[in-house]
DNA sequence: GCGGTGATAGAT
DNA sequence: TCTATCACCGCC
């Protein structure tokens, strides 16, 4: 399989956000295609982590592209994100399964236990084993609609930065 | 629709 | 130190 490199995650956020739609997630022997994807634009973004300022849980979404941002919600999830620099990240939200694991990878944290995503890889690069993104096949059709769970980002809460494969019945099901 | 769960950040 | 909050999920 064929890595992603530098110069797939340096580019717009939004464009890579859309750009990762059909790709591999790989960690270890397991391996994912991204279905479902959500875009942080950096600081300006409200809906963003990066927004409160720059802390040690979202240093990495600082330094540069390409790298595993990875944190807890809600006690019990890991959430996956591909950095793009700048304090911007895309959200990966689910994973159609290829190889190597059994069970539902719809939803940012079922697709983190799926694969063993854990705060231990965040920081890593995302451009060479263990955890990396390989080139997938071309998506068709791409829809695109509001971001979830993120009411409490005001105006940017209704920006269309959530992206996935239409017509994928393993795309998340929760409604915006 | 609501509770479980724990790291985080800001207040105290 | 305390507390509100949180890019979620599973069971009610």
């Amino acid at each position: 399989m064929q890595r992603l490199d530098a110069s797939f995650f340096s580019r717009p956020t939004l464009t890579v956000a859309r750009a990762l739609l059909g790709q591999r997630l790989v960690l270890g022997r397991r391996v994912g295609r991204i279905v479902e994807t959500e875009a942080y634009l950096g600081p300006h973004d409200l809906a963003c982590h990066t927004a409160k300022g720059r802390t040690a849980r979202n240093e990495v979404m600082f330094g540069p592209p390409g790298h595993a941002y990875v944190f807890l919600v809600y006690g019990m999830h890991f959430c996956f994100n591909v950095t793009t620099g700048r304090g911007a990240a895309v959200l990966i939200r689910a994973l159609e399964p290829v190889e190597g694991y059994s069970g539902r990878s719809d939803g940012p944290g079922r697709l983190t236990a799926a694969l063993g995503i854990t705060r231990k890889h965040n920081g890593m690069r995302l451009d060479a084993p263990p955890l990396w993104l390989a080139e997938g096949e071309r998506v068709r059709h791409i829809e695109r609609g509001p971001r979830i769970g993120v009411d409490y980002a005001r105006e940017w809460a209704k920006k269309p930065y959530r992206f996935w494969v239409r017509d994928n019945v393993h795309v998340s099901l929760r409604s915006p």
